[in-house]
RNA sequence: GGGCUUGUAGCUCAGCUGGUUAGAGCGUUCGGUUUACAUCCGAAAGGUCCUUGGUUCGAGUCCAUGCAAGCCCACCA
């Protein structure tokens, strides 16, 4: 052995000796444990990988996947059979996010493309690149059965989302409607109110005379977007606002139209703030499409997809919304309508979470999910602690969206992603909007029956990019074309929507023996940003479709933070990249460094090279240990009843005890406690006093079984934290006594 | 507006159901060519455990108030 511990010259080797021998394959393990006679536990312990972004490399979150492969280990030593499953994400709007950037530096953009081949473009580059993140992981030391490894947009997984769809739809929990959803027109794609997220603004507060009908009062009402007064229904005051009394019921005339609209007394409306009176617009804003659908009012679009105005908004038809909003100012002021302007005025604005650019709730077709009835049973599931939680607080925060669910909008309109199962037969679709690319690759728009006498179904089906059917167009669901006269739905699935069934496409639900075998799983690690989003759809998928929990315990873990507990960004630059750590320290040092070296269920948790430098010392010293006792003769067997000094009875007493409190920490997934114990008793206890106690010792061979052997359940103790060089170090020292390789001998109980 | 979390050594953080002299990594000072390790060893300095009050034989740990920082949800036109 070398005087210094290299993870250069061992990780790749002793990963690829555990790859190639099978050990990362419950059967494989199960069979070899048998061979040795070891211990064989009858049940399963199975884990899912949150499957990373297949084109992206890994980022520092993705080193927490250390305490999957922690209790992967664990468990695999403890003789159950244990399968650790791994898989990919095509990542569908992130994806496209950075496939449409490199198009913009070709001077291309999305819309030069027809929906299939913008698919393939996108596909390709992900299948080009979807090795790295695997080559990573394999690098972290994560022991996952990569022979079952599942890439979301694989047959097994598109066939299962298919299905479930259809089944959600028999069970009429799909529907079809016109709904105000938050659309982006910069990225052309609707939001789920998960996505999006308010900043703050300076927006001038414009207010606006709304004349009373036969008589020579007004009423004075504030907005920010004079431009949607042409959407206007109605206004409306609270019912116990003295000032407007007399008002409500009363008509006014609409500054910018003219329209007749009645003043109606909701106690939405808050008498504080600006003039106590609101403008009702229910095709463009959340709270007034409640209060429309209250009152029965009509619904009106002034804002297009494209995010401009339509034909609704008469003088400033066609402009864009800024330059509608200068001229709707334009236009009030020369009608005298407008009373004032509130400069300084900062409010909350809607944007979207990746970049920030506004949101225009916009009334659109979209496809929804029914969620009360989905929710209750999971609901259910989390109170009863079928699903248990870490820390109560995840317990907590799970009921309370759960309680406060709304319906889930799942289409999408981007192209990379899964199409929605859905077909219209163009024959009965003619009012619906189509865009397509014609075989001169120019842009055609236009309504299907207008277009369709022009242009062979054929042309405009191989040129697609978008259908936007009425919420009332007839459609047939199927995974394959119906029929010649069909064009299927061009909105993908919200990603939630497939990663939602992860635990049921990984393990082939329905009939796949994995699902028979490892489902319900055993533990899920994630993050909470992602509580909503995926933990909560998992449980609602599963139980919909298996009336059982997709996994027993979940473990959530903190936001991995820089040295100064900072959150890693890009803009700030402090972003560390988990691989240049393995290559300068070694995996077992960087694993140690986030399981050990902060709190990983806290909230935040400050990760930093200092650390990881730390451990790395650490596998030198258990290193030296081991060179130590390879250097030393030893003679028999060790053997409990025949300790003959104080000192090594002391040991093995302190040892039984770090063995019970490991195995305890472990339960209670107390990851750096248990490490840290562990940390402790080597460096402190067997080496510091000990192994230097001994030294002194004239007949030192029985003290040197004594070590070995307390160093021995050490390295077994520490080898789900530090895989790497422990199994280096086991098959240096105990390979003769020893025919399993570490990660498969026994664990001290 | 509603909810949550955190405040411990110079820095980043541990501290399990309350129980002796409060711990780690890095940093600082002093001393070590001990034949496993200088990626080391020995020693030291450094803490009113945010404030105040309460419960208790006993509080870093439990409760309340205040102060400070951060997060989540909802969003007032």
């Amino acid at each position: 052995m070398e005087k210094n511990y290299n993870h250069k010259n061992v990780e790749e080797k002793i990963y690829k000796m555990w790859e190639d021998g099978g050990y990362f394959r419950p059967e494989i393990c199960e069979e070899k444990r048998k061979e040795l006679n070891l211990s064989v536990n009858k049940e399963t312990f199975c884990v899912l990988m949150p499957p990373p972004n297949a084109n992206a490399p890994l980022h520092c979150g993705h080193a927490t996947y250390s305490i999957q492969d922690l209790m992967t280990r664990y468990k695999r030593m403890q003789g159950y059979r244990t399968l650790y499953v791994p898989g990919t994400d095509h990542a569908g709007f992130e994806t496209q996010v950075v496939y449409e950037r490199q198009l913009k530096k070709q001077n291309k953009s999305r819309f030069d493309f027809d929906s299939k081949t913008l698919f393939n473009d996108i596909l390709s580059f992900v299948k080009e690149n979807s090795t790295l993140a695997i080559n990573q992981l394999k690098k972290l030391g994560m022991s996952s059965d990569w022979t079952r490894s599942t890439f979301m947009l694989s047959d097994q997984v598109l066939s299962t989302v298919y299905n479930t769809f259809e089944k959600m739809h028999k069970d009429g929990l799909i529907y079809r409607d016109v709904y105000l959803v938050n659309y982006s027109p910069y990225h052309g794609t609707t939001f789920s109110n998960l996505e999006t997220i308010h900043i703050e603004a300076t927006s001038p507060l414009y207010f606006v005379k709304y004349q009373i009908k036969n008589s020579n009062d007004y009423i004075s009402v504030a907005t920010v977007r004079p431009e949607t007064i042409y959407g206007d229904v109605a206004i409306a005051v609270n019912p116990k606002d003295k000032r407007y009394t007399e008002y409500v019921g009363k008509v006014v005339t609409n500054p910018l139209n003219g329209r007749e609209m009645k003043i109606i007394a909701d106690d939405y409306v808050d008498l504080e703030f600006g003039t106590g009176a609101l403008k009702i617009t229910p095709g463009h804003d959340f709270n007034d499409y409640e209060i429309g659908r209250k009152h029965n009012l009509e619904l009106i679009s002034v804002i297009d997809l494209e995010g401009k105005m339509t034909q609704d908004a008469k003088d400033v038809a066609g402009m864009n919304i800024k330059s509608a909003r200068e001229k709707s100012v334009e236009i009030l002021r020369n009608k005298n309508a407008l009373e004032k302007i509130d400069e300084k005025y900062t409010n909350n604005i809607l944007v979207d979470y990746k970049d920030n650019k506004p949101i225009e709730p916009l009334l659109m077709p979209n496809w929804f999910v029914k969620m009360d009835k989905l929710a209750l049973n999971a609901l259910q599931a989390v109170k009863k602690d079928r699903v248990k939680f870490n820390l109560p607080v995840w317990k907590k925060e799970m009921i309370s969206w759960l309680s406060n669910i709304r319906d889930w909008p799942i289409s999408r309109q981007i192209v990379f992603g899964i199409r929605i199962p859905v077909w219209y037969n163009v024959d009965e679709c003619g009012s619906s909007h189509i865009v397509f690319l014609d075989k001169n690759k120019n842009r055609i728009e236009g309504l299907g029956k207008n277009l369709l006498d022009k242009y062979s179904l054929e042309e405009i089906g191989q040129g697609l990019q978008k259908i936007i059917a009425g919420v009332d167009t007839k459609y047939l669901i199927s995974k394959t074309r119906p029929g010649e006269r069909f064009l299927q739905e061009t909105d993908t699935f919200d990603t939630w929507f497939s990663s939602g069934q992860w635990p049921l496409t990984t393990l082939k639900y329905p009939d796949g023996e994995d699902f028979k075998k490892f489902f319900p799983t055993s533990f899920m690690d994630s993050m909470w940003d992602i509580l909503f989003f995926w933990i909560a759809r998992m449980i609602i998928f599963s139980l919909y479709l298996t009336k059982e929990i997709p996994f027993k315990q979940v473990f959530i873990h903190g936001r991995v933070d820089d040295e100064k507990g900072q959150k890693m960004s890009k803009s700030r630059g402090n972003v560390i990249d988990p691989i240049t750590y393995v290559d300068k320290y070694g995996a077992d040092a960087l694993r140690m460094g986030l399981l050990v070296g902060g709190n990983p269920a806290a909230k935040t948790t400050s990760f930093s090279e200092d650390k990881v430098r730390g451990y790395r010392n650490f596998a030198n010293k258990i290193w030296n240990i081991a060179r130590f006792i390879e250097m030393s003769e030893s003679d028999a067997q060790f053997d409990k009843n025949k300790l003959d000094y104080a000192d090594d009875k002391q040991i093995i007493d302190d040892m039984e005890k770090l063995i019970k409190e490991v195995n305890t920490k472990l339960n209670k997934f107390k990851f750096n406690l248990a490490g840290d114990t562990i940390y402790h008793f080597i460096w402190h206890n067997l080496a510091d006093k000990y192994l230097e106690s001994i030294k002194k010792r004239e007949d030192k061979k029985s003290a040197m079984t004594v070590l070995g052997y307390v160093f021995k359940n050490c390295i077994k103790l520490l080898h789900p934290f530090m895989p790497f060089v422990t199994e280096e170090i086991w098959q240096n020292l105990y390979k003769k006594d020893q025919k399993e390789p570490l990660i498969i001998s026994s664990w001290p109980e």
